[in-house]
DNA sequence: AGCACGCCGACT
DNA sequence: GTCGGCGTGCTC
């Protein structure tokens, strides 16, 4: 008998041993796709761990209920990828499996079954069996859940799988198939009609069927069918859309037997239409980049290009893109989830074609469920651009991975398990495909920087701008001298109005940088300081003025602007405190009542049209002014910005987090990297209170160098990254009380393996979220010290923590490399 | 995760 | 006296 292990999309420790019935037994492998029974009435779908002989001892395994694939959805090296990122960031296999795979290959725990229309009985069917088939007798697929509904059962699985068994019903078509291959009608000649003489002879009978003649003409020039060199195919859809004609006008030439219409296979994303255009020419600087990435590519396997804004690396990636191809290799391109942009990846597109596919998260599921068949089948895509989850797709030998703007936070996962980090992940993935690994940024991320100070990652330097552009010259205006001397407008400088006009004036674009959405973050009760509070968390409503509500960031509670302070009951006594991209917006409004402004922030953007139409609206200047976030640092090319203004850098520096500081000359320098065009130097407006904040020193100087040092020697002295690992423990319970007694007890196990190495427990800034109390423990060793080891003990202690009862219900997260 | 089993409070 | 709350344990 064959036994597999397999991996539930769950969040458990182990894996699960079924045995295989005779018909799969010599077909399944690892890797494979199978439906399982798990527990009384759930069915999942599961990944092939291990295939064995070995019969458990101590239960009785159950058989799996199909087997999903001809061959493996995952590569070899894949499975020990997962294995890395399991072990490294103390995640379970299924929370490895849940993040990789998207969703339309787990066909959920929903299963749906259906009758089986060939079924013909042989034996009798118990009472409770007949009644299973009476609620399916319909022919529809029904849910194992709705069966319990309909049949009233207890417990339907036994039955269903009794008759599964039978093979009276069978798991339905929509779950071994769910994804399904989108295809079109496409329109060409008939074999007949293309002869030379018949096609004279149409054209003669044509003379009379005007409309005809010319969807027929459209079609020639449409599709250059005489010319076979040229001929692309055409679609139904474009034939009528380009030629006006109506159905029946089509209709007509298909009866005659001159047109006739197939269906094709097309793949969901639109890359049918991209010629491919030659890759631009290096400039020098670039020249030199590329011989020095190569040169230390032999000897590193991973090389930081440290380029300032503007200097042209995608080109220089393209470049080695094109070298890897060239030697039968993939390519994986991960970029930050809000740098996907059209700008992107219509260049590459432009210049790869089809060989490249898009992995984005705002991608439907079929579509992902589309890339990762295409990469697993070899087919078109060897380069693969994508957000942090593309480095899960099943490449078969990655030649090169390039991490662009390698210092994101958004890199890192947090919320589900594994939270892992898709840069240091993916040194890992390619290490594992004996691949490089390129990252590249202007602000490299301290821990990054460090390891090409150390020699540890190759490092290459490119710091001229291209086509001539000079960095921006950075103004910092001094907020609490304005406001004494009232040069200020709400939370404008008139230093900044005044650029803001005369930027408008000469027609040129402004964007405006404030790091916070929203209208307001709180508001206040001017008689008695009462400040609205969410009931399930602990933290300060945030003011949405377009909605008029107050609503939570972190779990989504929401409630009318009262009128009257809920508190001491007074009226209009409530006013807005600090402020957000909504209120921005609405105060330059009032000022150029004539510009024309747009914003980008998480609420305009929710989907992924309406964030390219904001950026395509602002390249086309159909917008003036831009406020946004951080969203609009990143990545994007604007040709007729002359100004950036940075409203207040203040809540940037006063962060209460070690990374600060590295995170706001980050912002800083990329957000002001957006100003200058061709020929003419952009300006930057920083406004804060503390101009003489050595940050701020260091953002006007653009001394990267000199930010590297001072944030080095204070990680050195308060222990933090890069010389040392951090694991952050994140402890919640319901119960405040018990978590304090939970965390206290933790802090003093760990205290006597680790000493001093343990910080807390501490309340984080949000101490309670939907009714959970949270704290948290943060645990330091120096780099040189065994992560394993210390990990090995953590765990340790968690467990022994947990194995007394009242600390059952305890929630303990594990964040490996916080950021 | 999700579901069943099991032990304590407010009700027909 | 029971119905149902969620705390705890298990799923191959």
């Amino acid at each position: 008998m064959k036994y597999v292990d397999v991996i539930l999309p769950l969040p458990l420790p182990n894996t699960f041993t079924y045995s295989v019935p005779e018909e799969w037994a010599d077909s399944v492998r690892i890797g494979m796709r199978v439906v399982v029974p798990f527990g009384k009435k759930k069915m999942y779908t599961a990944v092939v761990y291990l295939v064995h002989t070995v019969m458990p001892t101590v239960y009785e395994a159950k058989d799996i209920v199909c087997l999903l694939d001809n061959a493996p959805i995952l590569r070899r090296p894949q499975m020990k990828f997962w294995e890395w990122i399991s072990s490294y960031y103390q995640a379970f296999l299924g929370d490895v499996y849940q993040a990789a795979v998207p969703a339309g290959l787990k066909l959920e725990s929903e299963t749906r079954v259906c009758i089986n229309p060939d079924y013909e009985a042989e034996t009798v069917l118990s009472e409770k069996e007949e009644k299973v088939l009476m609620a399916l007798s319909d022919g529809k697929p029904t849910t194992v859940l709705e069966l319990n509904k309909v049949t009233e059962m207890r417990d339907v699985m036994p039955t269903l799988k009794a008759l599964l068994d039978k093979g009276a019903v069978e798991i339905s078509e929509e779950l071994t198939d769910k994804f399904r291959v989108k295809t079109d009608t496409f329109v060409r000649m008939s074999a007949e009609a293309m002869q030379e003489d018949n096609l004279r002879k149409i054209f003669d009978d044509l003379g009379r069927a005007k409309k005809q003649l010319d969807v027929l003409m459209m079609y020639i020039d449409l599709s250059k069918c005489l010319i076979p060199a040229k001929y692309r195919e055409v679609s139904r859809k474009e034939l009528m859309e380009k030629s006006g004609a109506s159905a029946a006008v089509l209709a007509g030439l298909v009866e005659r037997g001159v047109l006739e219409t197939y269906l094709k296979e097309i793949g969901r994303l639109d890359i049918s239409d991209v010629s491919t255009s030659a890759v631009y020419p290096l400039n020098e600087f670039q020249q030199v980049a590329i011989k020095e990435i190569e040169k230390q590519f032999i000897e590193k396997p991973v090389v930081l290009l440290h380029g300032v804004t503007s200097s042209g690396k995608t080109e220089i990636y393209i470049h080695l893109i094109n070298k890897v191809l060239a030697e039968g290799k993939q390519v994986l391109y991960l970029v930050p989830e809000i740098a996907l942009t059209t700008q992107l990846t219509t260049r590459l597109k432009r210049v790869f074609g089809k060989r490249l596919g898009v992995y984005h998260s705002k991608f439907s599921d079929a579509e992902r469920v589309e890339i990762w068949n295409n990469v697993l089948n070899d087919k078109t895509y060897d380069v693969i651009i994508g957000v942090r989850s593309s480095i899960f797709l099943p490449f078969r030998q990655l030649g090169l991975i390039i991490v662009d703007e390698e210092h994101e936070s958004s890199y890192k996962q947090y919320d589900p398990a594994p939270r892992y980090h898709a840069r240091n992940a993916a040194i890992v993935l390619a290490s594992m495909h004996a691949a490089k690994t390129l990252l590249g940024t202007a602000t490299p991320a301290i821990e990054t920087y460090q390891n090409a100070q150390t020699g540890k990652f190759g490092l290459v330097e490119l710091s001229q701008r291209h086509e001539d552009m000079a960095m921006p010259e950075i103004l910092v205006v001094d907020t609490k001298e304005a406001y004494r001397k009232k040069q200020m407008e709400s939370h404008f400088t008139d230093t900044l109005l005044e650029r803001i006009a005369k930027a408008l004036q000469n027609k040129e674009q402004v964007i405006l940088f404030q790091n916070r959405r929203g209208y307001a973050p709180y508001i206040e009760c001017k008689a008695c300081a009462y400040v609205p509070h969410c009931k399930n968390c602990d933290v300060s409503l945030t003011v949405h003025k377009a909605f008029n509500t107050l609503t939570c960031h972190y779990c989504g509670y929401t409630e009318p602007i009262p009128n009257i302070c809920p508190a001491c009951k007074m009226p209009g006594t409530l006013s807005t405190k600090g402020f957000g991209t909504e209120k921005i917006e609405d105060e330059i409004k009032q000022i150029f009542p004539d510009a024309r402004v747009s914003r980008m922030d998480l609420d305009t953007t929710r989907s992924k049209k309406s964030y390219e139409k904001i950026i395509s609206d602002f390249e086309q200047h159909k917008v003036d002014i831009l406020i946004g976030t951080q969203m609009v640092s990143k990545g994007l090319d604007f040709e007729r910005v002359s100004l950036v203004g940075i409203l207040n850098a203040d809540n940037m520096l006063n962060f209460p987090d070690f990374r600060a500081h590295e995170r706001a000359f980050q912002l800083m320098a990329q957000v002001s990297g957006r100003a200058g065009r061709k020929n003419k130097r952009g300006t930057v407006i920083l406004q804060t209170s503390s101009p003489e904040h050595p940050i701020i020193g260091q953002v006007i100087r653009n001394d990267y160098q000199a930010m590297f040092a001072t944030q080095c020697d204070e990680r050195k002295l308060f222990k933090y990254p890069p010389y040392f690992r951090i694991i952050q423990i994140v402890l919640r319970h319901r119960d405040s009380i018990i978590l304090n007694q939970a965390a206290a007890r933790m802090a003093v196990d760990l205290r006597a393996v680790f000493n001093n190495r343990v910080l807390g427990p501490n309340v984080p800034a949000v101490s309670r979220i939907q009714n959970m109390y949270i704290k948290h423990i943060l645990l330091k060793f120096e780099v040189e010290a065994s992560a394993e080891k210390a990990k090995d003990i953590l765990r340790q202690v968690t467990t022994n923590l947990q194995s007394e009862p009242k600390f059952k219900s305890l929630w303990i997260n594990l964040d490996v490399d916080p950021m």
